[in-house]
DNA sequence: CGAAGACTTGATCAGATTCAATTCGCGTGG
DNA sequence: CCACGCGAATTGAATCTGATCAAGTCTTCG
């Protein structure tokens, strides 16, 4: 056989449910072929294994296909903290670019899969395509601003704001990929949600509880329905 | 005249007594050439004015080449969080290429100049050149980075841990650009580095005098005299 | 069905904030 | 040139938020 073997349609960015959130919306069908030729990977990770480790070498972006994700940082002796959870259509390894070493790890919170994208093949597309150049700055440019905008939660909000933001965050993360905002299922445990938000699990747990007295949210262990997103928002 | 206005050598990137903290190492002569023809332009901006603005359209990256300022993100209702100080070598705007709108603002903490990089003409520049390409790529990639590391700053440490990772973090960038590593000036309120930390003004006032007590640290209002660098490492 | 892990809730404690009172430092104008 | 005044910094006391410790319940899964 001297053509590389057909992979199934579910493996193609060309026929991909995600390709709107994870590409840019305007790549030419040229465009989309040469990008088929590149992410002919995907990758299973099963739950509580890593994607990639801190210090692990740089050769890949990831994008979330199916499951979902945590990034950590750690700092000497085991303190850890979570940097972001990714759900379907979102990147991963963008940190490595840098060093060529990956900074942080991505550890799965459930049986995932993800897409495998060569960096090197990556850039060598980059440089034929203005389109696809322009949406890995605006990729790496967009983890910049998404993580000014944790560090604005960390920096300046109450246990309660952050638990706040933290699920309306995810609601609107969830609605642009056509899930329910109101009505979804947290993979991670509480105390990832502590690590991330930087407050500890018994705190969570409490503002839960305080939202559920208030009539804000309805969680039911990992399952959480929210009934007052305006409220939520008032805090 | 058909030739452009010829700048002061002062100007120039292949003359810059910073371009080893700014730009890559390796570039041939003629791409530095082809750098000193985009980046003409240096502007001076008073202590307390504004670079650019949260919501200003972004057009140019900036390196800092005198001076120091502050980023900051805004909140609804005037809280704000200093995303990171930049002092010489260091760039500015990375914020804006996700958008093309920039999401937090540059505030001068003193009478600063910045290079002005137009980022159209850095990316055709960086179209032709594989070794300038990979340099923004690394900048984007190490803004993410440093973020990260200040996430975990913001998450995970104590008030006392928050000031001497910061103090030392100054210090080896002050050092990486040939000044002193032990004494240095902050340029900086208080209120400005506990808007950063995560902390109120008042706590970072106490942990300078706590760290004065413990004979870590000479702190003469502004002046800083590191005595103690291990012993700020081990907190 | 039983054990381990995850979650909730209560009581107590500690670190950081808030409020308030001085003190220090610096630029301005008399 | 010095005094004044204002913003910045320091320090103390009271308060509060979130952490810690501990007990008990619920889930999940072999």
């Amino acid at each position: 056989m001297c053509e590389a073997e057909p992979r199934s349609p579910a493996t193609r960015c060309s026929t991909c449910s995600l390709r709107a959130v994870c590409m840019p919306h305007d790549l030419t069908s040229s465009e989309l072929r040469q990008l088929d030729s590149i992410v002919h990977t995907t990758r299973h990770v099963r739950r509580g294994e890593a994607l990639f480790r801190a210090f692990s070498p740089f050769q890949s972006l990831y994008a979330v296909r199916t499951g979902s994700f945590k990034t950590i940082v750690m700092h000497r002796e085991g303190a850890e903290q979570v940097t972001g959870f990714q759900i379907p259509g979102e990147p991963l390894g963008l940190d490595g670019v840098c060093s060529g070493t990956h900074t942080c790890e991505a550890i799965a919170l459930e049986d995932s899969t993800v897409c495998i994208i060569p960096f090197g093949q990556l850039e060598m597309l980059c440089h034929e395509s203005p389109r696809m150049q322009r949406h890995l700055y605006a990729l790496m440019s967009g983890e910049i601003v998404r993580e000014s905008s944790l560090m604005m939660l960390l920096g300046t909000m109450t246990a309660e704001q952050r638990l706040a933001t933290f699920l309306l965050d995810l609601a609107a993360r969830f609605r642009a990929r056509g899930y329910s905002a109101v009505q979804f299922h947290l993979k991670m445990r509480r105390e990832e949600i502590g690590c991330f938000l930087g407050i500890k699990l018994e705190t969570v747990s409490r503002m839960f509880s305080r939202f559920q007295r208030e009539g804000l949210v309805e969680p039911n262990g990992k399952q959480i329905r929210i009934i007052d997103p305006e409220g939520l928002a008032r805090i």
